[in-house]
DNA sequence: GCCCAGGGATGCG
DNA sequence: CGCATCCATGGG
């Protein structure tokens, strides 16, 4: 994969470890639209675009180091895929979902949005996190900021309920008043099993969204965020029908140490659409 | 009408 | 501790 970066662009030739429809939808972004051959993005109050093929891969934006440190674009992915590739469990999973790349996300917005991906289903997830950009977030012109942490002081459990977090609202409410700007900034220094406890000290973050928030929020790759898909995932492979996530959170974090949040994603998409055999 | 979605909080033993 | 139950809401 050979990298181009101008004042206003990112160009990949040959993009063999980014595919970008693939990076888009397994399920760690949820501000994207895919109109054919375009891509478009955001993040926190910036936004790209993004043209693909087979061959090129480019990436039109105002913000170009930021984009480039968003899809991980320093990291060789195909060291990481020829070692998982030796795992029996993920040798498909990394044969299919070869493009994936991990995104370097906004912490803020990971927090409020994987609140509200608590049992809860990607196209809702997405719909109420527009809402809450188009109600409280800054208007650019063509799409809307993520709302900033004072923004989002303003709204109250009513507008959370309007944005459908339904029984989800008290937490986001309760959570958004207490959080303090300081508090994203020290979470940044601290070390990932302080950054744990901290998060879930938050309503509505238990260990699996604290577990995301820490994979795509802070960078932290030896977590391993277990979900609904990775349960059902977990018992087929090991033929058993457990549902203690603590149990399969631990073995698999075990398993795959620092390259968990890689594994987890490769799993994730693979198995998600009913690929379970 | 039932089940499920990138689960968490609460209460009970 | 572990475990069960409840929780809004929309789509299949």
């Amino acid at each position: 994969m050979n990298i181009e970066k101008n004042n206003t662009e990112i160009i990949i030739y040959k993009p063999q470890d980014f595919d970008v429809v693939q990076t888009l939808n397994c399920g760690q972004i949820f501000r994207f639209v895919i109109d054919g051959d375009t891509a478009y993005v955001c993040s926190q109050d910036k936004r790209c675009e993004i043209q693909f093929n087979a061959d090129k891969i480019v990436i039109k934006t105002k913000d170009v180091d930021y984009f480039y440190n968003f899809f991980d674009l320093d990291r060789d992915y195909s060291i990481i895929k020829n070692t998982l590739r030796k795992d029996r469990f993920l040798k498909s999973a990394v044969d299919y979902g070869y493009g994936i790349r991990i995104i370097n996300n906004d912490a803020f917005e990971m927090i409020v949005s994987f609140i509200i991906s608590a049992n809860n289903n990607i196209k809702r997830i997405k719909n109420s996190i527009e809402y809450l950009c188009v109600n409280f977030g800054q208007n650019k012109g063509v799409y809307y900021a993520f709302p900033t942490l004072d923004q989002l002081k303003q709204a109250t459990v009513e507008d959370f309920k309007k944005a459908g977090l339904g029984y989800r609202a008290d937490q986001m409410y309760e959570t958004i008043q207490k959080l303090k700007q300081k508090d994203i900034l020290n979470l940044k220094q601290m070390k990932p099993d302080d950054q744990f406890k901290f998060l879930v000290s938050l309503k509505g973050v238990g260990e699996k969204v604290a577990n995301c928030i820490m994979l795509f929020g802070l960078g932290v790759k030896s977590v391993f965020p277990v979900d609904t898909w990775i349960n059902k995932v977990y018992n087929k492979l090991t033929n058993t029908v457990t549902k203690d996530r603590n149990k399969i959170t631990k073995e698999l974090t075990e398993r795959y140490q620092d390259l968990s949040g890689f594994a987890q994603q490769y799993f994730f998409y693979y198995f998600r659409d009913n690929k379970l055999s």
